[in-house]
DNA sequence: TTGAAAAGTTACAGTTCTGTCACTTAGATA
DNA sequence: TATCTAAGTGACAGAACTGTAACTTTTCAA
């Protein structure tokens, strides 16, 4: 019925990832992806009508991979093993990071509202409810500070992923501290 | 023996800092600039060859001026004040975190070393360098864990001052349980 | 008072990106 | 084999930003 498409969604959102973290929200060009592509830039417009709903879309294709992979926490035992799964996951995922940065720059800067903007922002929220219920475990079992703000705990764990290793300590050292750190900080016990 | 000025470099930077916190690197434009200044675009040219040297000019002093805020640390005396003082800095100067990483946007995406590229590189460095003999006294009053790395510990100090307070948590509640975490952790002490 | 010098402006050319439209191409089906 | 339809292209106009050059304005000092 119609002609061979030269590309598919898969391709287009693994190059758009690409230039996503090399260039920046800003720096993202429907140019620089049609060339990536190796097709015209016109032919992008068939599909996308501008570069915010592109982006959009690979975001939410990205956070619900995200999402799908964080629920797989459920399948084990207990907070302990949940949390050291939780940090291996996100060290595993450093660009997830990243993602959801641009994904706030986008709704920042947006002023019209469009197709899956409300999807955008609602997948953040899921995402955080998700691990509100990974705190409360903590929690209950008694292994986390009862008075220390959810929103506190699961920022600092999703954080630590962007503390820059300017001098290159061995990936496994780094990853122990930080997990050292986080649990049981940084001053000695007296 | 000329004409006076409509606007100094202490003015222009303020706006500068407004223009970049509100819109980032890229967002940024002399037009934009001019606008906010009431001057025409053309002037901001008299003074700066483009966007790149001015930004890195403005950068400079304010890394200059945080870092001498930084240096009154040594005015307090042993580790646990001047963890104290350092905290509270950071917390009173979140913006400088977005700066610093515009900064290192610059020296990134910059291909032609120019004027003050060279001066804005060593200033993180500098800092790194001053933070790093905190974390050594640190770790000789043995008050910080010795196994940890310095780059890390520095890190993660930088770090906090980056987590969303999404849902508003009282900014003393929020110091207060920051400092907890990165010196006990986040666990229980059984 | 007048003219040198720095401050500031206007206007232009060049670049890059955006979004669209008329067009061509390739494959399925009738 | 004719033709319908979706895929893809080339080319255009408009917008925004950049950097510069020629010009005007203001001030002070000789």
């Amino acid at each position: 019925m119609a002609r061979e498409r030269k590309f598919n969604t898969v391709e287009l959102f693994h190059e758009v990832k690409q230039l996503l973290l090399q260039y920046g929200y800003d720096g993202f060009t429907f140019s620089l992806l049609a060339d990536r592509m190796e097709v015209s830039r016109a032919a992008l417009y068939k599909y996308y009508d501008n570069k915010e709903e592109l982006i959009t879309d690979f975001m939410i294709f990205e956070m619900e991979e995200f999402l799908h992979e964080l629920k797989e926490m459920e399948k084990y035992d207990g907070f302990a093993q949940q949390f050291d799964f939780l940090i291996d996951l996100i060290f595993k995922k450093t660009e997830i990071h990243h993602l959801i940065k641009a994904a706030q720059h986008i709704l920042i800067i947006s002023e019209h509202s469009f197709e899956n903007k409300e999807k955008l922002q609602k997948l953040p929220l899921e995402m955080y409810k998700f691990l509100q219920s990974f705190v409360l475990l903590g929690k209950n079992e008694g292994k986390l500070k009862n008075h220390l703000p959810d929103s506190l705990i699961i920022g600092f764990i999703l954080q630590t992923v962007a503390i820059p290793n300017h001098f290159a300590v061995p990936r496994d050292e780094w990853i122990y501290s930080v997990k050292e750190i986080i649990g049981k900080g940084m001053f000695m016990n007296r």
